[in-house]
DNA sequence: GAGGCTAATGTCAGCCACTGACAGTTGACA
DNA sequence: TGTCAACTGTCAGTGGCTGACATTAGCCTC
């Protein structure tokens, strides 16, 4: 049983490229009305008559009313962890994480303004930061992903994440500086790809002289 | 229109003793069922059903069907905020966040197993953790939490929250080592009041000598 | 290129969270 | 005791979400 359907990027047959057709407008559609009426104010049906598909399709392509919202986040999450395992172990730690987000914003720019423009992605932005419902789960994906982070960085480490504390700790001090990355970015007039792109770049340069070293040659596990 | 209800904790006629009954036999009810067959796979026709009151009647006492979850929380958080307010000027920050911790849990012991068994009130907490929906409603409402004791701390000091850092740093240590005493008494056996007071207490005087220090009298403001 | 296979979609019925409106009941208080 | 206001129940309705089943439309083979 070889894997029936290739999955990949490249859109096999028709079929494929409608399905993608659909979810993208369902995306667009879902957020042009969220950011224009309001999360709560707009309904399912009207998201699914916008792209005129029954509501019971809208729920095939999205498990609830949240998910569509952060579906380009989680392009972007997917890029940026699959890019990271494939760093090489070689690159300090800090290294690695900060190469991954690079290369993941490099080749993902173009991929997100074709399902959407990247104002309504930053409008997008905006309303989750005002919707306390969104919020959470922003909250929750977050720390979903943070963890993610960590086991990653133990695993091309060799550490134990539950031993060593130096994994989550240097995940959350990234994780931080790439929030407050995005709020600059969300509260100034630059929406583009490559002004987030600098922002984060020039941060994580802050914060990497202090803290980015070789965990295997630098001092033994300093726990103080 | 001078308030016309005092609001206060005692009870003044047999009407709001009747409604603190139901309120708190909603808790019961709603966490015994929730923690028993699960958040999702219970009904808030159940919960109203077993306190023998309308489904509409319960949400006159809770907004949502999350909300009742959280009410025991709720609790101890109004009654810390209430002692941190208090607190006298002269105590340094941490000290001061200590020691309302350490009141709070003193007098609303009681007050909780008034209201539901503690060992009730333990396995909410575990239900809580393996709930993805609650997860997400737990860290909205810490990070709100944290961000009201920020502002109280910076008050207190005299400092803008805004432009200073020491505020929001210290409250995400303090909280950061309170969610891990939490999270430590979750695991553990001993599911008393004592116990969390204990625990919190101890991890509290862990990191007290780092950064307990008067913040006007010690060093100009060092954001090194 | 006709026909079978199967994935994608539409339709329908139904559960549950949640809300507004209105009516009935019951403490509070003169 | 009677009046007022608070609390509650009932009912109808909306919207999120799901399972079941019928229908449509790419895909693949002969």
């Amino acid at each position: 049983m070889a894997t029936p359907t290739p999955q990949t990027a490249a859109p096999g047959g028709l079929r494929e490229r409608k399905k993608q057709r659909t979810r993208d407008a369902l995306i667009r559609a879902a957020l042009e009305l969220f950011t224009e009426q309001g999360y709560e104010a707009t309904t399912i049906d009207e998201i699914a008559e916008a792209v005129d598909v029954s509501q019971r399709t809208y729920f095939r392509y999205f498990a609830n009313k949240e998910e569509v919202v952060f579906a380009v986040q989680e392009m972007v999450e997917a890029r940026f962890l699959e890019e990271l395992s494939a760093r090489p172990a070689s690159e300090a730690p800090l290294t690695a994480l900060r190469s991954a987000v690079m290369v993941a914003w490099d080749d993902i720019g173009g991929a997100i303004e074709s399902v959407i423009p990247v104002e309504l992605h930053m409008r997008s932005y905006r309303m989750i930061e005002s919707t306390p419902a969104l919020v959470a789960v922003h909250l929750r994906r977050s720390s979903e992903l943070e963890e993610q982070i960590a086991r990653l960085i133990a695993r091309r480490e060799d550490l134990d994440v539950d031993t060593d504390p130096r994994p989550r700790v240097l995940v959350a001090a990234f994780s931080g500086v790439m929030r407050v990355a995005g709020k600059v970015w969300g509260e100034g007039q630059d929406c583009s790809v490559a002004s987030i792109r600098e922002l984060t770049k020039s941060y994580l340069d802050h914060i990497a002289p202090a803290i980015d070293d070789d965990w295997h040659t630098a001092g033994e596990a300093d726990t103080r």
